[in-house]
RNA sequence: CGGGGUGUAGCAUAGUGGUAGUGUACUCGGUUUGGGACCGAGCGGUCCGGGUUCGAUUCCCGGCACCCCGACCA
């Protein structure tokens, strides 16, 4: 797209009272608006981002055969009365309002209950089972305190799946492709290196849960890091009995604050008994389904990565999730070149976003390391005159002058 | 929820018990064009409520909002 098109503007200033790396370069660069605390909207750049981030874990999901579905937001506190969540002493992150019939219903914080009672309409069977479902869907959370931009929100959109299964043994081969299926998810995002599967606190079902913990000063979790291992141990469950479960010792174990990117817990039978999601076992036994939980907030991914990969300039984007594949941007001297290379790499399939306007080229180059698209090129009468254009890398900052021929093999 | 801090123009900031200033952005005119160009002109502002006072943006009380630390994060 044009930029001269674009309604949103960068801004020179960060906006005040706002020390977190990932709003403040966010809403500079015109990703996110901020509503109020914790409550962001996403702005055409931003929104392709994120879309970038959920196309990512579709993907993954899909692969591990989970079906998409979407459920509602609004909440009938009966459904919730049945696991005994809807006590505000239970779940203190409610937010509840009132219909215009005065009775009283809530915006959903997470989706087990609504999901495990609608699916009691489809479930009977042994046959029926495994599978897994998932949703992208907004969740709202009346946090005590938001903070971090996009990392503690209280209305935050979220990718929770979650795995019906006639046994343990059923659930844990689950279990294991939804891990796997999770590690390539922020590798593809562009975090990998610095995310650790974590031993965490498993409630009452299981001796853990995992999460997917990734190492910043931004984060607000403490976890204890096996490089060598590759995996991570949270604080809450940093005893010595544990260290010995998993192998384990002191020495090797640094200190890290991280955020915690995503989690996978096993819930057993407790939502099942609850709400009454049985089967019917070969042998004609009434059995509970093996529940898991699987989730993902992609804004708070999206802001991780921007924590992560930002320079003193501006958001360096992973090139999976950027929210344009080239910034093309034309200098003077090379305006009708530039517009001829627009239209070709448009007609390319690429994503490009031009730089077409009308203001200085430190504007221009300034705002570019800003936005953070990986692949900067640029068309001037400079490059020009030696029958070349130039190719920069958001990244590393390598400049290359590559034949107009090239520019597509030449991208990063 | 406990503690601390901050609310001044679209944004970022200064200052004052007596007509509120700067940068940037925006509008107009002109000159510019490889790292947020320059000159000139212009538009635009004290969070809300109450109190003290001749007079409050400033002082006092209350509220609301935002940020930070802590607690919390099923």
């Amino acid at each position: 797209m044009r930029h001269s098109e674009l309604f949103t503007k960068t801004r020179r200033e960060a906006p005040k009272g706002e020390v977190s790396k990932n709003a403040e370069l966010l809403i500079r660069a015109g990703f996110i608006n901020k509503e109020m605390a914790g409550v962001y909207s996403y702005l055409p750049l931003g929104l392709r981002v994120l879309n970038n981030v959920q196309n990512i874990i579709r993907k993954e999901m899909n692969g591990i055969g989970g079906q998409e579905l979407l459920l509602t937001t609004l909440q009938d506190p009966e459904v919730w009365k049945k696991s005994g969540r809807w006590d505000d002493q239970v779940v203190d992150v409610w937010f509840k309002t009132t219909l215009a019939s005065q009775s009283e219903i809530g915006l959903a914080t997470t989706h087990e209950e609504p999901l495990t009672f609608a699916l009691k309409n489809h479930i009977r069977s042994h046959k029926d089972l495994p599978f897994s479902v998932y949703q992208f869907q907004t969740k709202f959370r009346n946090e005590l305190r938001a903070k971090s931009g996009l990392l503690r929100a209280r209305e935050f959109i979220m990718k929770d799946l979650y795995s019906f299964s006639k046994n343990e043994e059923e659930h844990e081969t689950f279990y294991e492709k939804a891990k796997e299926a999770y590690i390539r998810i922020f590798d593809r995002v562009g975090i990998g290196e610095q995310t650790y599967f974590t031993f965490a606190s498993g409630g009452s079902f299981s001796k853990y849960s995992h999460e997917f913990q990734t190492v910043t000063s931004a984060g607000e979790d403490i976890i204890y890091v096996s490089k060598e291992k590759g995996i991570a141990i949270n604080k809450e469950v940093y005893k010595d009995e544990v260290l010995k479960d998993l192998g384990v010792s002191k020495e090797e174990l640094t200190e890290e604050k991280a955020v915690e990117v995503g989690n996978i817990f096993p819930l057993g039978t407790k939502f099942s008994d609850a709400l009454g999601l049985m089967y019917k076992s070969e042998n004609g036994e009434e059995k509970p389904t093996v529940m898991g939980s699987y989730g993902i907030g992609p804004g708070r991914l999206m802001g991780t990565v921007v924590e992560i990969l930002s320079d003193e300039k501006g958001i360096v984007w992973p090139k999976n999730i950027s929210p344009f594949d080239v910034h093309l941007l034309s200098l003077p001297g090379g305006i009708e070149e530039a517009e001829k290379l627009y239209e070709e790499i448009v007609a390319s399939g690429k994503e490009v976003l031009f730089d077409d306007r009308d203001v200085s080229p430190g504007e221009k180059f300034a705002d570019s390391d800003l936005i953070g698209i990986p692949n900067r090129i640029i068309v001037s009468e400079k490059t020009l005159a030696q029958g070349k254009i130039e190719l920069v890398d958001r990244g590393s900052g390598e400049v290359k002058m590559v034949d107009k021929a090239e520019v597509g093999s030449a991208l990063v």
